[in-house]
DNA sequence: AATGAATGAGGATTCATTCAT
DNA sequence: GATGAATGAATCCTCATTCAT
């Protein structure tokens, strides 16, 4: 009998030992081979399971959005009201697993990917669209031009986040608080 | 006696070329050999004038820097009043010359390079404290808390600029609108 | 299952063909890619089984000084009485072995070497010992001060060993009929 | 009027810079550069005097051999009969100054080059015949086999000389009453 | 499925040396 | 005489990737 249902198990170890070496030396400079030592396998596997190195981080790119996808979505459908729904986003947004510099890594080295990479332009993008619908579906209700609140909406998110992950004397928190006073103006 | 006065006129080239050649390809990962191509010497010329490859990006980061600041400067001695200031602050940080590639490209690398790289995490801090500042003297006129006010608007633009980065559905034309959209709500 | 068991051939093989390079060029100044196409491999393949060059030019020391040594206690078991356990000694400190351009230019290079690199100077202090131990425990029962002798005799080898390496009046056996007169007037 | 005598100045300045550096750093492994900087000119001009690396090293030599040289020339004359004149060769060459890191270093890699280097390998047998004629112009008076003994006693200098240099258990001082031990066993 | 073995293709950096002034 | 400018040629080392087993 082979050993069945090994392909998924080594993907996902290697995902998550990519986020957390890239996370641990805070650059996207990491060998496959300590990926793989992470993984605990050969780099000789890595290659097997994922033809080359940036089908590997491509893979753990989208292992993170989707993450903050989920997160979102459940954020969504336990929020109350189009005001809960503001604020579920943003809290999710910038909630603090976005913060360990794993995360931040990915993000930063994705967004400096992204011009030259079509595939991360592409994966980046579906993320920016979702980001926006959601927006403009929970901001409807609250204001007259819910598309452009949504656009500058999501500029300050990122803003915020960019700043968070930036500067040190900006923490994670008084970056989503500086989001919130701005959702508490739009919902009155 | 020998030929004088090279070094500056080198490396102002080898900077040049740095932003060119980054910009070109998009990513970080240009060798000392291309940017010493593009520059018109030798690699071994290029480590003679900067000591390394990281002093070449550095230096390249700081010409862009400043060439901001000046443009900053410049405009806050132009601008007509606060809300004036404001505006040209904004202009300024969301003008066209931060659009081209090679802006782009060393925007975002620069701040994948963040996080780990002390020196360019210290170049940031600069740029981050001076718009800071710059914005709270501008708003301090206007509004109430002109401090969180300036943070937000901080934030805004560093997101726009991302958008308009990374969206090609948000030009830059739009992001500078949108976020004078909200200097217009402040400035009433 | 891959092949296996090539790291202790292929760490003998650069080992020989660093002491073969180093002795047929007669110099330190051999590149780990003369080294690696000595030895059938690839420069990475090199590195790849030691950390660096260093590291094999270490391994390459130690195993002349282990060889050497396994000559010695050899020569020891074998020899008969104190004049017989001397002279072992001492045939075996200048046998022919030591003469050939590898083993001399290792020799040689090597003392340049210990004055600054600390792991040479830890090889090079243990060879002094072994034979410092050796000639005392053989001169023991033959004169009074074995330790001042034992001195004098390590260095008359040592003077005489790079004498026959150094001048071309001096061969090699010259320089051990020269040492063994000295034996001969301590033994009586 | 030209400025004369530059030559031998420069000349003299960057054999005691060679030495001097070499010394300093303990290694052969020294740039044109490190020394020509010693010396307070620019490596084009060290250049310009000897015509390559190689001749700058060999020069330095040649100043150590004649300062050695005249040193136990000084010795001799000022020397009382035949055991002071062994003594005075044996003082002269396990000297204060010939272990100092600069001569020691200078000394290493100089027999490390000789096998390799013939200007070396010329300079190196020069040192050689003067010590063994002196020797056995000291010993004819005193010995039967003057050649024989004289051989004995440079092999024993140069053994005593290597042991102090490369021995940390082995001062110089120890290293010269070695010697002299043999010496007074010599003239009685 | 899994891996040790192996390498080709660079890449940063160093340095002796040359040359124009 | 003197030097800053400039470079070609190496050198060590790294790493993604392939392959035989």
């Amino acid at each position: 009998m082979p050993k069945v249902g090994a392909e998924p198990i080594r993907k996902a170890a290697l995902i998550n030992a990519t986020i957390e070496t890239v996370g641990r030396t805070g650059s996207l400079d990491v060998t496959v081979a300590q990926i793989a030592r992470e993984a605990g396998m050969s780099p000789a596997l890595a290659h097997h399971y994922f033809g080359s190195k940036g089908d590997i981080f491509l893979a753990a790119m989208r292992h993170i959005l989707s993450r903050y996808g989920d997160g979102v979505r459940a954020a969504l459908v336990a929020a109350d009201g189009s005001g809960g729904r503001l604020r579920g986003i943003v809290d999710e947004s910038l909630a603090g697993g976005n913060f360990d510099l794993a995360a931040m890594s990915a993000w930063l080295n994705f967004y400096a990917l992204a011009p030259t990479d079509p595939q991360a332009a592409r994966l980046l993008r579906v993320y920016h669209r979702r980001l926006r619908s959601n927006l403009i579906h929970a901001l409807r209700p609250l204001v007259a031009d819910a598309a452009a609140e949504a656009d500058r909406l999501a500029a300050l998110i990122d803003g915020a986040y960019l700043r968070a992950v930036l500067d040190p004397d900006m923490p994670p928190d008084r970056a989503r608080a500086l989001v919130m006073d701005e959702v508490r103006r739009i919902t009155g």
